[in-house]
DNA sequence: TACCCCACGCGGGATACACT
DNA sequence: AGTGTATCCCGCGTGGGGTA
């Protein structure tokens, strides 16, 4: 049988050349589920852009450390270069830049992976190369890009695989030391490297620098990410609905004295408490959680509510163990991806 | 022609078992 | 125990059949 060619381009395929564009290589699944198209379609459409010149495509290695076929990813070349130049986009790349070294691929997945979910809710994103371009960055650095939500603020990016060396903490750290950004954002693919990154940099110098310092593991970071856009107040009014009459936010409330990230006042079960959500793993809101200090609490009266998730719980209770006026409420990553779902419906 | 779906083939790690 | 061989299993993706 002749093999299938692109015979008329669709805009899904522009955009996927796009895509390809924008993010380098992106395998199969994920150009699956971010364009919406049905699996074995997929196969079909990549296939004609493929025997028609616009995409190469390779075989993943090494990412599902114990899976032996993990997949193809896919690439632009020159022909699908000059295509989307031809339908009015802006090129300055040539495939030649595109090219993804073996070694950097998994990283390039992972990371490829959160910023087009981002994208996808109502997140703006730049990947590193932009990113580094328009800050005027070093190439070498590991910023995996920049992450800006529906109320601008700014997140750097940075994703970590299973397990990361000392030496590329270390290095990031120093990164971190170094420029001037004040909010970051840390997705981590397992365990080992959530807890090598929290280890590393509690109550470190760069976190008392910081605005905010938001550590993930991945699957719920796309989940709250997307549901809450890294918004506070949206991530309240969730909360506030779900666990109505127990808790409400107090909108008036006196103080003798400010403590800093505490200034949000509720009230749960009748008690009068200082909320804070850790469903992010803030470093900077532990930190000032640790800050307010038993002789504080004695004045002020208030315990710290603290909003966790079941699979995190033990890890924010060992970062608070020095902190005994402290409350635990839980919500987990299905209530999550369930009130996002339901966003997404009401809109 | 664009799109969707199913059956099946394929590759190779994992597992089980036999043999030395 | 260590090596060789057969089989299973899993998930990817092609070929072909189908619908609007």
């Amino acid at each position: 049988m002749a093999k299938s060619i692109v015979k008329e381009l669709q805009p899904r395929d522009v955009e996927i050349l796009k895509g390809l564009y924008d993010f380098r290589a992106l395998s199969t699944e994920q150009i699956m589920v971010y364009y919406h198209i049905s699996k074995w379609y997929t196969y079909k459409k990549l296939s004609a852009l493929r025997n028609s010149g616009y995409i190469i495509t390779t075989p993943i290695k090494g990412y599902n450390p114990n899976q032996c076929r993990q997949g193809n990813y896919h690439r632009i070349t020159e022909t699908g270069i000059a295509c989307l130049r031809k339908q009015g986009y802006s090129i300055e790349r040539r495939a030649y830049d595109l090219r993804v070294r073996i070694r950097h691929l998994p990283f390039l997945f992972m990371t490829n992976e959160i910023l087009m979910t981002l994208r996808q809710s109502n997140w703006e994103v730049q990947d590193s190369r932009d990113a580094k371009k328009q800050h005027n960055l070093n190439r070498g650095v590991n910023i995996q890009g920049i992450v800006k939500n529906s109320s601008d603020k700014e997140f750097v990016l940075y994703s970590f695989l299973e397990n990361t060396s000392i030496k590329n903490v270390e290095k990031i750290a120093s990164e971190i030391a170094m420029h001037k950004f004040r909010d970051y954002l840390f997705i981590c693919r397992g365990g080992g490297s959530f807890q090598s990154i929290i280890n590393r940099f509690k109550d470190s110098d760069e976190v008392v620098k910081s605005q905010s310092f938001k550590v993930f593991p991945r699957g719920l970071g796309k989940d709250y990410l997307t549901a809450f856009e890294g918004s506070e107040k949206k991530f309240n009014s969730y909360l506030e609905k779900v666990l109505k009459p127990k808790l409400f936010f107090k909108t008036s409330f006196k103080s003798r004295k400010v403590f800093k990230g505490l200034n949000q006042v509720v009230s749960h079960n009748g008690e009068e408490k200082y909320l804070v959500n850790l469903l992010d793993s803030d470093l900077v809101k532990i930190y000032n959680i640790k800050r307010y200090r038993k002789e504080d609490f004695g004045m002020d009266g208030r315990k710290v509510l603290v909003v966790t998730e079941p699979n995190l719980k033990a890890i924010h209770q060992n970062l608070l163990e020095s902190v005994h006026h402290v409350d635990f409420i839980e919500v987990t990553q299905g209530e999550i991806k369930a009130a996002h779902n339901n966003l997404k419906m009401e809109e």
